[in-house]
DNA sequence: TGCGATCATAAGCGCGGCTTATCGCCCGGC
DNA sequence: GCCGGGCGATAAGCCGCGCTTATGATCGCA
């Protein structure tokens, strides 16, 4: 078994075409019917079915598909660690100016490593840290951080985003009823869980939130409201790094404040997790 | 990068030296050279310096080494997935009866899969947890459980392990205090915490136990207290799978139970952990 | 100073994985 | 009912890569 045969199991799992998965992999279609013919000889087991029309993994090709994945993965942590490149996720705003600070200082203590950061869509920073495609990731709560060391690090109030105009737009602050007949944006990339919180439902009356239309990631929300067909919650620091016009920001005066951990696989020995945790800690003592 | 590269890699930093490296590879020292070159050329960074007498990583080198280990598990990962095995750590006596019980209920639920139990020295199933050498483990309480998911799925009272003859293995029970006096076998395998909940200590009285020999795993220890050299603890089970001549064993009546957790590595999509963890949970509850 | 480690380099070879060419199969359209 | 297009499988040949053996360079040590 080797590196490069699981990278072709991976893109003909993902392809469902040996022609297909050829050409994106730049060799031709017979390496591949070899390929799957050599691991499915070693393993003992059949990976795929073949039909005319393609293939598709058998059930335990879709777990070695996976397995797969994941040892892909690792060997980019091999990359990485070559590198010394410390893989950075965070979504949105992160954490607020906590993120640049971190940035200013683990770069001043650590000048031989460099940080990649790497933005993800709506609760995208956890599923990434599960998968080994960063190391340590700034997460908004709720999140499930099972697996996963974790300390909270950053907490921020929250904000309404408005378009130019609305009634609303010229208060200083809000509350959750001021807007609860307005339509808020929410998102099916993340778990319901972690929507309802943005959400703040149930509303302190019991109601539900007026469910608007959905979105991946905070320009596509951005661009939403700002075209007026809904609103949106959001941390106080999304009003300061993202703006556009026809957008405006208030308060929210009685939503719990975000909170936002900095988690890292839990038996990580990779010491730059060490000192990036380290700096995090440190700066993020008020 | 190759998996084979990584495997040299690893081989060479255990040994320390690439002639030994290539006996144990089976293949010629030249070839080991050629690999390191490749590997250092492509991740741009120095791996190994090189001193007569032997090759020692650098700094990046010890880390590169350290991910390339986890990336040979995750590609155990992948044969285990490939036979649908699901690698199942303890040590000694694990979960006592419910080790088996589960086993045969999985074998029923789950008939083309197959468990793969490996046995592990003292507190040996958390580091293979750790370093994805199992799929799924019995741990003994206390242990370092960070990062992987588990639940406690077993109790069970201690007994004292006696050599035949000795002044109190005809007793009914025991207590702490009566054995105070008596050499503990301990282990520095494990880690301090484990020891020391083991051997109760601060014992009631706050005094310390008396130590006696160390030992590895379960067939030295009770090799050693056969020969009256020591005493040791266990949990009731032991008593029930370990037995030899000149061997006794005494429950040990004020003692904590010992906590038995079934743990697994929390991002584990494996479908056959999920099942067996079902199982478990099942079959635990009285 | 010479010997015995070590790793590096050089040269040649053989295998494995690639390529192109072709086949067999199934389906869908006419 | 037949033909054509798209699929994966097979066959044959080639070529590069990673191995081997042989040798060199360097250092420590007696």
């Amino acid at each position: 078994m080797e590196l490069r045969q699981l990278r072709y199991l991976v893109t003909i799992a993902e392809t469902g075409n040996l022609g297909r998965a050829a050409e994106r992999l730049f060799v031709s279609q017979p390496a591949l019917s070899q390929t799957v013919r050599a691991l499915e000889h070693e393993l003992g087991v059949r990976l795929f079915d073949r039909h005319p029309g393609g293939v598709s993994p058998t059930a335990v090709g879709r777990d070695v598909v996976e397995a797969a994945r994941r040892t892909l993965a690792a060997a980019e942590g091999v990359r990485a660690a070559a590198a010394r490149v410390l893989r950075v996720g965070f979504e949105a705003s992160g954490a607020g100016d906590l993120t640049s600070r971190v940035r200013a200082e683990f770069a001043r203590r650590h000048p031989e490593a460099r940080l990649e950061p790497k933005r993800y869509d709506w609760g995208g920073e956890t599923a990434a840290l599960h998968a080994g495609l960063v190391d340590v990731a700034f997460v908004w709560l709720p999140a499930d951080l099972t697996g996963l060391a974790h300390e909270i690090v950053h907490r921020e109030p929250r904000v309404v985003g408005l378009p130019e105009g609305h009634r609303l737009a010229g208060r200083a602050a809000l509350t959750v009823m001021d807007v609860s007949d307005e339509p808020l944006m929410w998102t099916e990339r993340a778990p319901r869980e972690w929507v309802d919180w943005w959400a703040v439902n149930p509303r302190p009356d019991g109601s539900a939130p007026k469910w608007g239309p959905t979105n991946d990631n905070v320009e596509e929300m951005l661009d939403q409201v700002a075209d007026g067909v809904a609103i949106c919650f959001g941390p106080a620091s999304m009003a300061r790094y993202y703006t556009r016009p026809g957008l405006v920001w208030v308060p929210l005066a009685d939503a719990e404040p975000l909170r936002v951990a900095l988690a890292w696989p839990a038996g990580s020995a990779n010491p730059l997790v060490a000192a990036f945790v380290a700096v995090v800690r440190e700066l993020s003592r008020p």
